[in-house]
RNA sequence: GCGCCCGUAGCUCAGUUGGAUAGAGCAGCGGACUUCUAAUCCGCAGGUCGAGGGUUCGAAUCCUUCCGGGCGCGCCA
């Protein structure tokens, strides 16, 4: 079907290339506002009539009758509507033959690389729900890519020498007084304490001086990995991040490689880095003003910097430390392999319980060397507030001459989660004056306030286990919860995936915990429903029914249940219902996944997943398949329930979400 | 102040890059389980697309001016 699609498309192209005398883009095939108008619609005439100062409706019908005479594969008819719209009935013999032909998609190699770095949580403190967004967006967005041919490596970034760190470290040294093995063993979970901790040194923090200056020399011990403050610092730092590879796996979202930041220093790439900017001009030491001593980039007639009220952003501070955006430039340069500088790389420990494949980490210099990086092409997952120090990093492409890597690096912005104020109120979370009339209200990991991912997870796994058990009561408790717990992921990533980029979610907790409609519970119920009309056909046939209609497919093979015969493709002509839109649904599925890899935008992706399995729902309730009227019919809906449940699989994986046995 | 984003049904959101009668979910009302799982399906009701002006065959979508809201503009990360 979509192999079809793109074929019209491409004839629609060629014809109006012919007819103009102009190049084209290549158009896109649509669908129809009613099913009455055709199968297929095309505005493309429209567009280029426009652009041309033609009569639209001419063009169009000059279109549609010389695709009428030499006739295109899978179109049976091409009428023009109202201004010229392009309207197509499909052939579905032609549609049948493509179904027939077989469902697998191979995934060209493009042979390009692509880089995500996504998550990137400060490892201070436990991951929240806005975390969540982030590393499900920047999964699916890997997940998508691989679809599409590319060889994608997922990095996740570890600001392991910045202040929330740096806070933390004193709290525990300072406020509580303990050791860093009395930390290392303390009992888990240890970033539920640390969120804690952090809460409670940030107040101190804001009106303590004394603790302000501590700070300082923390960081810069943190820094130099020097003394007990650095030692503490690594312990924070290492069971941190653990606790976070562990929340993630929960989702099934995995990394393969975390970069930890001080490395970024203590490798000197930060060095390699700053020789390479300051053979530029716009890189300079400032020897007045207010940066006096400072290395800048300067920014004042860059485009998108022109209404800057700071023209220079500081590179290395007057104190010869770089800036956080110092470092994340080198690891930009590095990323794009423009260093002779590299990390060394280790596996990291123990998670073999959690995940199947550990990811590697930067390892100072005592690592091995390993072949990380070269992208070309690199994408970083992070919110929308950090626009300003990304576009800086882009702009220290330019710096160097990298034009071409300056425009392949992308900024995946998206907007923040939040809490509805209803949420937020049964949180223990004081709502202000302000906030109440708003429909959200903003977390806060400094002040504590926030929804845990772990906690999230949980409480959806507990809710749907014991739906399950309601649903299904002769299985057994282990199953009900593993069973919840596939429930909970698909309700947390739909949920999470569903918005797009730019809108701010206003979490809302009976919401997140619905599994009814527009969520990934409703989609995953499709999927079991398939597989149980299946294993009930199985048992019937005597044989497995995925083995019988691939044996049907296949060329030569044996055909039980009828595919073949001509009574499938005459059943097929004659539907007018819920059948025929599931299969225009289905060849959806390869723009769904371009569309969202091109925008950006993963709900698109969502989106499509929800709209087939509420398209299969229908045809469920219309379409008896075990009890279908005759063997013609019962052959036809299990080729279409087949060729669904082949393809919603593809996009659950896609989403990160799991396929029950039952629910 | 300057820049970016948002404003669509009671609520939460889509809207295929300017197309045909603006769509989903939730909430509400009314129906459908002796039939492949009712976590489902069908129907009803619900809209001055923030407001005004402009561009054109055609605007929720593009331009512009307002109104309302969010975010950003550190020698923080």
């Amino acid at each position: 079907m979509q192999e079809i699609r793109r074929q019209i498309a491409a004839e629609i192209q060629h014809a109006l290339e012919e007819i103009t005398g102009e190049a084209v883009d290549l158009p896109r095939v649509e669908d129809p506002p009613r099913r009455e108008m055709g199968d297929l619609a095309c505005t493309a005439a429209l567009q280029v009539a426009k652009r041309l100062g033609r009569n639209p409706r001419e063009l169009g019908q000059a279109v549609a009758s010389r695709l009428s005479e030499q006739g295109v594969e899978g179109v049976l008819e091409f009428s023009i509507a109202g201004p010229g719209f392009l309207n197509m009935t499909l052939d579905r013999a032609a549609v049948l033959a493509r179904l027939l032909d077989g469902f697998d998609s191979g995934n060209p190699d493009l042979g390009m690389k692509l880089l995500i770095e996504h998550t990137s949580i400060n490892p201070n403190k436990a991951a929240h729900i806005g975390h969540l967004r982030n590393a499900c967006m920047g999964d699916t967005f890997a997940r998508i890519h691989r679809e599409l041919g590319y060889a994608v490596e997922v990095h996740n970034y570890i600001d392991d020498t910045g202040v929330q760190v740096a806070d933390v470290v004193i709290g525990f040294l300072d406020l509580r007084g303990e050791s860093p093995q009395e930390v290392r063993d303390l009992p888990e979970p240890f970033d539920y304490l640390c969120w804690d901790v952090y809460t409670d040194i940030s107040e101190r923090m804001a009106e303590d001086t004394t603790l302000q200056e501590r700070r300082r020399d923390v960081l810069l011990a943190l820094e130099h990995g020097e003394g007990v403050v650095a030692e503490m610092g690594t312990v924070v730092v290492e069971r941190i991040v653990a606790r976070h590879i562990r929340t993630m796996a929960r989702l099934d979202i995995a990394y393969d490689l975390l970069v930890k930041e001080g490395d970024i220093l203590r490798l000197d790439l930060w060095s390699e880095a700053f020789e390479r900017l300051k053979a530029s001009d716009q890189v300079r030491l400032v020897t007045e003003g207010k940066h006096e001593g400072c290395w800048v980039m300067h920014l004042s007639g860059v485009k998108g910097f022109e209404n800057l009220e700071e023209a220079d952003k500081v590179l290395v501070r007057s104190n010869g430390v770089a800036t956080y955006v110092a470092k994340d430039i080198a690891y930009h340069f590095w990323k794009y392999g423009l260093l002779e500088r590299d990390f060394t790389y280790r596996r990291l420990r123990g998670l073999e319980d959690a995940i199947a494949a550990a990811p590697y980490e930067s390892a100072g210099a005592s690592g091995e060397r390993m072949e990380f990086g070269h992208a070309d092409r690199a994408v970083t997952v992070i919110d929308v507030r950090q626009a300003y120090l990304q576009a800086v990093v882009a702009q220290a492409f330019e710096v160097i001459g990298e034009h071409e890597a300056c425009r392949s690096l992308t900024h995946f912005a998206y907007e923040m989660v939040a809490l509805t104020p209803a949420t937020a109120e049964a949180l223990g979370i004081p709502v202000d004056e302000a906030s109440a009339g708003r429909s959200f209200v903003e977390m806060s990991g400094r002040r504590g306030y926030g929804v845990k991912a772990d906690d999230l997870i949980s409480e959806l796994g507990q809710r749907a286990s014991a739906e399950v058990a309601t649903r299904n009561p002769e299985m057994g408790a282990e199953e009900c919860a593993s069973t919840g717990a596939q429930l909970a992921v698909a309700a947390v990533r739909y949920f999470l995936l569903k918005y797009t980029r730019n809108a701010v979610i206003a979490f809302d907790m009976d919401d997140a915990l619905s599994f009814e409609g527009e969520t990934g519970p409703y989609i995953q119920y499709a999927a079991v429903r398939a597989a149980r009309i299946f294993d009930k056909l199985s048992e019937e046939l005597g044989r497995d029914v995925a083995g019988a209609v691939e044996g049907a497919l296949a060329e030569g093979g044996d055909d039980p249940l009828g595919i073949r015969s001509p009574g499938v493709g005459e059943r097929l002509a004659s539907d007018d219902g819920e059948l025929w839109d599931l299969i225009l649904a289905l060849g959806r599925y390869q723009e769904a996944i371009q569309l969202a890899a091109d925008s950006l935008e993963i709900a698109v992706l969502a989106k499509y997943g929800f709209q087939l399995a509420q398209q299969f729902n229908r045809f469920y309730h219309s379409y008896p398949i075990l009890q279908a009227a005759d063997g013609a019919d019962r052959a036809l809906r299990v080729l279409v329930a087949y060729a669904f449940q082949q393809r919603l699989r593809d996009v659950l994986s896609l989403l990160g979400i799991p396929i029950p046995d039952r629910m």
